[in-house]
DNA sequence: CGGACTGTTGATCGGTATCAATGCTCGTGG
DNA sequence: CCACGAGCATTGATACCGATCAACAGTCCG
């Protein structure tokens, strides 16, 4: 497959180099390393290790992910096209958490060093990728929020809610429906659960005519009262307002 | 009390500007636009709102917290001297989180307004607050595996040693002691539990000789089993490590 | 066809929440 | 100085949510 042009970029319409100068992404092309492509299942970056380089999704999802000890799985956080990967690495030096695809994925690939560059030569990239870190810590707020005080049903409503939004902001819903490559595991994982319990509440959900998930593809059958349910209040996808 | 010059600063011989050279120190200072002082238990910033300011802990602690729209309150991230508070609000324009003091507070204050300066200006600067930043949500990734996916007892037992540690790491502990200005009721808020369940736990492990919480000090009479039983990886609360 | 992965359903067990009562400390006002 | 109430911690009894263990069904793929 042959690679992607920084100008024809085709996040640009949706995330982080939204409005870019052209001079801004002539520089960020100059940064550019290559372009990786990794299937699904495969890991990106390892927990404990320490990675030369970060990454930007241009498509294609993951998942951030920690280990207890004793082997059980966290999910922290989905990664989606736009989305960077690997600055608190970059930053920071060790890995403390695992990349993982779920899909097929191409990614745009920067070097650590080079960061300390950006911030230098071209601030308001800097401000850019702090954005992103901002963006991505309010999103953990809210996780931490939802596994810590709410019930089983309210979890799995809630994170439905957050990634149709998440997914109909990068244009990948059709109407009140989206697809998730995700399994039922991946969902309990992410909230603190058992897959079976999930199992449970998505029937359970469906049976109540409020979300359905099935076969890969997120319907919301009735958003208002699934709101009500959960308590969601829909962050509307903020977007980037520079203070320039 | 009379204001603090940032030539003088108390925290630099633990964090934030760490190894400022002294050009950076004049900059700071002319961006310094006061000191807050705020009693134990006032808010300094509230959930929606939009605050104009951004503060750097001086002394004293705090929390970061969201509540549910049942009205449960969720402790997000304690707050300890050399932290930034408002950066996420300075970045994505509105609060979502609200900020307690624990205890009596001195912050330095600084302007929403005045971070894209800094930007421009003083790369080294805007690197260390994405650096803050990062330290930030990497706690939060530790916070929500705890959170996520452990038992009652050992979330108690690692939130004590981690608080431990970074009392430790700001010169805050006696050998193995420290004080701690929480109740029980903002443990149980930090880790998704009741105060009552809390209250059995510390009971627990002071009973079975590893931690002990009395009287806001917080005492470790067995490090190593703590260790053992809670699975906690000590990260032996990272230097900074410019890139530069 | 058979195995691996995913999801479903049932039975049971355990960890925490919930409700309630009591004790303790401390600051306040009579 | 004592009485009182507020906030915090402890302890017990009970209920329930979700984990665990287990069996089985559907799908995909070699």
């Amino acid at each position: 497959m042959e690679r992607i042009a920084c100008t024809n970029c085709p996040l640009r319409k949706f995330s982080l180099f939204r409005e870019s100068l052209k001079e801004e992404i002539d520089f960020i092309a100059a940064f550019k390393r290559g372009e990786l492509h990794v299937d699904a299942n495969s890991t990106l970056l390892h927990e404990g290790t320490s990675a030369p380089h970060l990454y930007t999704v241009l498509s294609g999802w993951a998942y951030r992910s920690k280990t207890t000890v004793d082997g059980r799985l966290q999910i922290l956080n989905f990664v989606l096209p736009g989305d960077l990967i690997g600055l608190q690495t970059a930053i920071l030096g060790e890995m403390d958490h695992s990349v993982t695809a779920l899909t097929p994925m191409r990614l745009c690939v920067f070097e650590r060093k080079d960061v300390w560059e950006i911030f230098k030569l071209h601030p308001s990239l800097a401000f850019s990728m702090t954005w992103q870190a901002s963006k991505e810590e309010r999103i953990l707020d809210q996780t931490l929020l939802s596994v810590g005080q709410q019930t089983g049903l309210k979890k799995v409503a809630l994170l439905m809610l957050h990634l149709f939004d998440r997914a109909k902001a990068l244009g990948q819903a059709k109407g009140e429906a989206c697809a998730l490559p995700l399994t039922q595991t991946h969902i309990a994982q992410a909230l603190g659960l058992t897959n079976v319990h999930v199992s449970r509440m998505l029937t359970l959900l469906a049976r109540r005519k409020l979300i359905e998930f099935r076969n890969g593809t997120l319907t919301l059958l009735d958003r208002a009262a699934a709101e009500a349910l959960s308590g969601y209040s829909g962050s509307p996808e903020a977007e980037r307002k520079p203070i320039l």
